[in-house]
DNA sequence: GTAAACCTACGAATGTTTTCGTAAATGCAA
DNA sequence: TTGCATTTACGAAAACATTCGTAGGTTTAC
C-alpha cells in the first residue's frame, strides 16, 4: 500500500534541502535555492504550501515562521524515482542502468570497491 | 553544444517503441501504446506532431501515412536522464544510484557476471 | 464514381507546474 | 504605540503537458 512519491522537480529541490538541513522555514530554504537559481521569496513559499498539501511536508505552526519537514524519506523517494527510470526509461533492467551510470560519471576506486562489495554481498545472499 | 534532451513520459513512451521498432507510423505506434493504455488515436498523432516540432522525431511526409523516425539515440537520452537524475536525486553520486538499482531489484546472475566485469574493466583502465 | 475508411491538421479544453503580486497578520524596535 | 520588516494566505497568470473533437484531404473497395 506504498504511497506513490511523485515529486515534481521544483519539489525535488526542496526535499533535497530538507533532507540535507533537517527541519527549516521557507526563508532557510530560500536561500539555498537561491544559490543556484533565481526565484521570489513567494514562489518557494508557494511550493512549500502546495508540498505540505500533498502531504509531502509536515508543518510546525506554532511560531510566527512555520517550521517545515520532510514527510517523505530519502530512500523511498530514491528507491521510487530509481524504479520507475528502469521501468520507462531501461525497460525494466536495472542492470542496463547500472552500466549506463557507470559508463558516463566519475566514480572513484573507493566507490568501485564498495560496489563490488555489495555484488558480491547479492551474489552470496542469492546462492543462498 | 550537445542538445538537451528532455523528453517528457508521454513522449519516452513513444520513443521506446521507435527505438524498438525502428521507423514507424503513428498508427503502429498507436497500435503499440494501446497495449498499455487507453488514448485516442489523434493522442499519439498530436504526440508524435509535436516531438516532430521538437525535433525529437524526423518525419517522412512523402507517403500518404507519414513514417516517423527517432532522431535522439536511445544511449544518449538514456545518458542524460541517468545523468539528470544522479545530480537531482544522488546529490551527484552515481555510485549511490548504482546500489539503490542494485539493492532493490531482481537482477540476475548473468547480469551480475556482466556488471562485475564491466566494474573490471573501468578499474584496469584507471589504473593507468 | 461514390462511399467508406483512413489520414493529417488544427483548435481548444483540461490539468498540472511554476511564478509572482497583493493583502492581511504577526512580531519587533524605537 | 506606531511603524517597519517579515511572514502567511490567496488568487491568478503563464507555461507546459495531455487529451480529444472536428474538418478536410487522400486512398481504397465496390
Amino acid at each position: 500500500m506504498t504511497a506513490i512519491i511523485k515529486p515534481t522537480e521544483s519539489e525535488l529541490e526542496i526535499l533535497n534541502i530538507l533532507w540535507e538541513k533537517g527541519p527549516c522555514t521557507v526563508r532557510e530554504v530560500h536561500e539555498v535555492l537561491e544559490q543556484n537559481k533565481d526565484a521570489g521569496y513567494t514562489t518557494t513559499l508557494k511550493l512549500m504550501q502546495i508540498m505540505h498539501e500533498k502531504s509531502l511536508l509536515l508543518r510546525d505552526a506554532s511560531s510566527k515562521s512555520h517550521i517545515y519537514t520532510a514527510n517523505v524519506s530519502q530512500q523511498k523517494t530514491q528507491g521510487q524515482l530509481v524504479k520507475r527510470m528502469i521501468d520507462n526509461v531501461f525497460n525494466g533492467s536495472a542492470s542496463q542502468l547500472v552500466m549506463q551510470a557507470l559508463g558516463h560519471h566519475q566514480t572513484n576506486k573507493a566507490e568501485l570497491e564498495e560496489i563490488k562489495k555489495y555484488l558480491e554481498e547479492i551474489e552470496r545472499l542469492q546462492s543462498k
